[in-house]
DNA sequence: GTCTATAGTGGGATAGAC
DNA sequence: GTCTATCCCACTATAGAC
């Protein structure tokens, strides 16, 4: 049986490793081509270009924290704490889904408002949901870049940020 | 009157005009050179190296960011507004300041903590302060990078933010 | 679909003469 | 303190042979 091979998938692939585990600058099309097997000209046999590969990467990322956060349910707190574990578990992908404008016309239709949507439905209130999804881009930003001290309690800061928020909740008692 | 030069701080002022106008790529060493009116070499007699340059853009950042903080009184929705503001006037700087981990070592004592200390004396509580602090960045953060949809109202969202957090802070009743 | 060769562009930094 | 010359590095991407 005949498995072809996907080039772009592979380079998807080996571009998403180098990114994680040694940085955005590792991404190379050398380093790339050089996981995939072949040499960097060729890979845009099967790549028009490098930010195509970054595109795909933010919609793989998109896509993952918008099922984490789905998988968490309703609760702020159970969110919150989905939000901080995708972003700080991937934390070079996190950002580099975050940090540019979005592609919005090179995505799948739809990603985006599905990535929203947990949070949308938590709290009904287009402006507050912003606010949250903010809040905890925050956190988890400055978290990733070690910008807060380094005694800081940063449980007790998250739980802040949830306690803020919880009484603008779908469910609280208001 | 003699007036010396001061070439480090000609070059620290290139470095500020070079990346708040054209962005961070264009704030190369050759480029601080040209604009202070000498060779990239010469730079290298009067600054160690390109972090040199790159540490007092963020004590600068920090500086003036603890000012308007400190300017803008105890009042939160005061106090992100001012937030605001500084940073969208200085996009570039904001990220440099606040991208990449404190060189502590390296920043003028007592920077970091007189820039926190208008938000810490707001609220009191250190977690909140830091929760307060993170919600504006990371506000500010994604307003900058374009990633709000065109159309969101961010006047709300920061409006829902500061709604939430009031409550917590030293002046209200509650 | 792969390769080699290479174009084109930039970067930080040092040596050594003046 | 400034210069020229230079090192060494890296990158994205294309041309054209096979």
């Amino acid at each position: 049986m005949i498995v072809p091979v996907d080039r772009a998938a592979q380079a998807v692939e080996a571009a998403r490793v180098l990114l994680e585990q040694e940085g955005r600058e590792a991404m190379s099309m050398r380093r790339v081509a050089e996981r995939v097997g072949i040499r960097a000209p060729s890979l845009y046999k099967h790549v028009p270009d490098k930010a195509e590969l970054e595109i795909r990467l933010v919609a793989q990322g998109l896509a993952e924290i918008g099922a984490a956060l789905a998988a968490a349910g309703p609760n702020l707190a159970r969110l919150a704490a989905a939000y901080r574990a995708w972003a700080l578990a991937h934390g070079r992908l996190y950002k580099l889904a975050t940090d540019e404008p979005l592609p919005r016309d090179r995505l799948p239709p739809g990603l985006e408002a599905a990535a929203a949507e947990p949070l949308l439905s938590a709290f009904g209130d287009e402006h507050v949901a912003r606010a949250v999804w903010a809040s905890a881009h925050g956190l988890v930003t400055l978290e990733l870049a070690g910008r807060f001290p380094p005694d800081a309690d940063l449980d007790a800061a998250w739980a802040a940020m949830v306690a803020a928020y919880a009484p603008l909740a779908r469910g609280s008692a208001r």
